[in-house]
DNA sequence: ACCAGTACCTAGTGCTACTGTATACCGGTA
DNA sequence: TACCGGTATACAGTAGCACTAGGTACTGGT
């Protein structure tokens, strides 16, 4: 993927995962199919994987064992009460930084206004 | 600073400093001060400084030295047309993903539309 | 002589996404 | 039977970026 999108997912990632669960629940194959299909064009399966147990280790997701009639069985996560409390944080932080950016590309675009 | 907002950041504050210098030239000092003017409340000098080498050694800048009554001498950063291209296609990756972002966003507050 | 403000620099740390590889289950096909 | 592709998960190693926590240096005021 591009160096650039992949450095500016750092953060961003979890968020967007965070937010895919709230809709409903799911497992890693099939997030990272379901962003594929979404612009996210070629984030890797492994960063899913990981992504998964690291917000599982911080609680923010219950997860299920499901068998699959198509391989081995599925794993799958949903969001939970403290996940949904950080997926607002999260909104928050998002909202924040979109704005004071989004003003810098306004201007970026007429210079010079001193303040 | 905050941690979400911290790794959020990654990726996103060349672009920032990139869009300043495109205002006006600057110095990492003013820089700093001037993030700290707007929201970007605690950004670690350090950080600045390193960024500009980073950015300097990629060659989207070019770098002047000018005495200062007020200390040592500043290092002012211009950005140059290789830099104007890279924060041209900063823009172009912020826009894609603030775009699939809102669209979550969106959709994170009613719930369930298949497609 | 000392301190605060201005101005810059750097080594080490932590977090995150990527790469590459391995494992395992299933169905179809040669 | 043997193999392959699709489904599904896991993990060790790598690279990049912001932060921490220092340090250097120049100026003016007390």
């Amino acid at each position: 993927m591009g160096n650039q999108m992949t450095e500016m997912l750092k953060g961003t990632l979890e968020g967007i995962v965070l937010a895919i669960l709230a809709r409903r629940s799911a497992y890693g194959y099939e997030i990272t199919a379901w962003l594929r299909d979404r612009g996210f064009s070629d984030i890797a399966e492994g960063t899913i994987y990981a992504l998964l147990v690291r917000v599982e280790q911080r609680g923010f997701v219950d997860v299920e064992k499901v068998p699959s009639e198509k391989g081995p069985p599925r794993k799958v996560y949903s969001l939970n009460a403290k996940g949904r409390e950080q997926l607002a944080e999260f909104w928050r932080t998002w909202s924040v930084l979109a704005e004071r950016i989004e003003q810098l590309h306004h201007n970026d675009h007429r210079q010079d206004e001193g303040a």
